[in-house]
DNA sequence: TTGTAAGCGTTATCAA
DNA sequence: TTGATAACGCTTACAA
């Protein structure tokens, strides 16, 4: 009824376990002729190790965690591949978790990580605070951050500059010849959001130093809230309704930039001629968008390539004996790689003034 | 250096490690006193148990493999968290996996499921064949899959009736005045694309014999090829290069169809007039494309929820010690859903016969 | 109410 | 080249 064991296989191979144990793992040196009688009692009970029982006396599983707002967001897919993509070439594996933007660290977490259940985590787009985090997470267990940042972890981390996305987006906006640029934020206190958001300030009040018709940066002109397409819709339709005037809309991220856009055409206005439009992520629905979306957009695969390549890093070092005497732990790394404009339809509209660029 | 222990906390408490196991799971019944000493220490030392450990008596981990082809792919998210919720009310963790279509179970699969390191597991979408996979899963693990079948493999399965779904794509376009239908048809082989193709000639001919004008069921008509939007691309605009004549196109799933839209947009057809496409599937995609793109939808994350639920309902049977004298194993249950019809403007034209059906 | 000790299925050390 | 045997961290009879 239960599965064979080594034991089993030792029986029938007529020889100590710890032999068995020795084929199986190639190490020692074994005689060919035993070699084969294990081998072959192997075939005949159809035996596989137990990775449980081994994972007990090495102290690793070859399992990562990866946890997620929510892997149906269109933003999440891409970066889960490459996660597992980076990983899987280590010969890992990963448990996915879907965190829903919970404001703590659940039950998931603890049983994953404190139980030893994974080997180590990537942190990915969560709202959790850095002190419950330090204080859960292992003293063994190397953690990686990206997406949003977490202040105050100690730990290695890859985002984008969300500050020069906002920078390009509210850029390009002006270029287009905007002068009043609404802003679909994200939630207050979430780094990317206030990136974005300090990114859209500095291209505003930059701006408004040229000679060209100073753009308005008006706080009537800000709004926060959460990243969801819904919300893009009830904002942007608010400020219709409110009689507030703008003639463009960076929006924070793609999915509000697509609620914006739905507004937009219920109330009759054109986009790009009476407003423009740009988004942020560039997940694949923005170039299905209605118009084409224009948007500022994350290697969201590499993103996940490289988060995974920082863990391996991690792992092997924690596994490799020779520690080097200074630090135990080396200081964590920080990648920060740059976002890259994709102009589409909703902001093609005749340059106002010079600043080619393509 | 080390995780702390059980032993640690029984030194510290002054206790056996016999005690904090009673006081950590909560049974047999411990005097307050020590009871609060033991917890007293836990705190002191931050301590957790060790689920490896514990999976190692137990023989069993909370976890569960999903292995889809590719997490990338807008079909699977969906899936992926509804397995995750359903199997997260029960402390079960998912473990994903990404096959790429590999023709047979890769080393992953190996490792996870032989290795004891998953419960149980489901296979969504993969193109294993049955021989191979039953000899490596374990007699005593659970599988559950879906989205396509693996005919002669003994396990529960979900997926949707995909010959009515074919059926209804086909019929409708049949009443919206399409007579002769090119099918973009998935791979030879898989379960799900044959069926579709089998609902597409259902509808041909029982159409046929209608009185209204035979729509024509031409093999010329009949396209195959993987489920991918380039694909669909390319026949798309192969037949329309070649001459051949049609009016409407049944796509065995959405990214076909997006492809084919692209393609009769480059040759200046208009859809739906001149051709009227449908879909499969009903990725959010579907509903953003240009035009916006009739489908066949499947209930993604009712179908993962399900496929959750019924591996669990396995799991929690072997956990019970009641066997019922009969079977070992009940039979394999399979739930088949209905899909629906989603009506938008890459088929809507004016009827050319009765037939209401909003 | 508590402790001792025998597993769970491996690996690894030490002898033989 | 092989075999005992003590871990790994926990659960669970069985005794006390």
């Amino acid at each position: 009824m239960s599965r064979t064991t080594m034991r089993d296989v030792a029986r029938e191979a007529g020889v100590s376990i710890a032999t068995v144990s020795r084929v199986v793992n190639g190490v020692d040196a074994v005689a060919e002729s035993t070699r084969r009688r294990v081998l072959e009692a192997i075939r005949r009970l159809n035996y596989s190790p137990n990775l449980v029982a081994k994972s007990l006396v090495h102290r690793g599983t070859r399992n990562v965690a990866l946890f997620v707002p929510d892997i149906m967001n269109p933003f999440f897919p891409a970066i889960a591949r490459g996660v597992a993509d980076a990983v899987a070439s280590e010969g890992y594996t990963v448990v996915l978790c879907n965190t829903d933007d919970s404001t703590e660290p659940g039950p998931h977490f603890e049983r994953l990580l404190r139980g030893n259940f994974v080997d180590g985590a990537i942190l990915c787009g969560t709202a959790w605070d850095a002190a419950p985090l330090s204080e859960l997470i292992p003293a063994d267990l190397p953690v990686v951050v990206m997406d949003r940042r977490v202040p105050g972890l100690r730990a290695d981390s890859v985002e984008i500059d969300n500050r020069l996305g906002g920078l390009m987006a509210t850029r390009h906006l002006l270029d287009v010849g905007c002068r009043r640029i609404l802003h679909l934020g994200g939630p207050v206190g979430v780094s990317t959001a206030e990136g974005r958001l300090a990114g859209y300030l500095e291209a505003l009040c930059s701006g408004a130093a040229d000679e060209r018709d100073a753009a308005e940066a008006d706080s009537d002109l800000i709004t926060r809230g959460p990243f969801r397409a819904e919300s893009g819709y009830s904002r942007t339709r608010a400020a219709l309704e409110s009689g507030l005037s703008f003639d463009g809309i960076f929006a924070a991220n793609d999915l509000l930039a697509l609620g914006a856009l739905q507004a937009l055409r219920q109330f009759g206005r054109r986009v790009p001629e009476d407003v423009a439009v740009i988004g942020f992520d560039d997940i694949y629905m923005a170039a299905l968008a209605l118009p084409p979306l224009s948007t500022v957009a994350q290697p969201t695969y590499r993103l996940g390539t490289i988060a995974g390549r920082m863990l391996m890093d991690r792992l092997d070092r924690s596994a490799s004996p020779a520690q080097p005497p200074a630090h135990p732990q080396p200081e964590p790394k920080r990648v920060v790689l740059e976002p890259s404009l994709r102009i589409r339809e909703s902001t093609r509209r005749e340059r106002v003034q010079g600043s080619e660029e393509e």
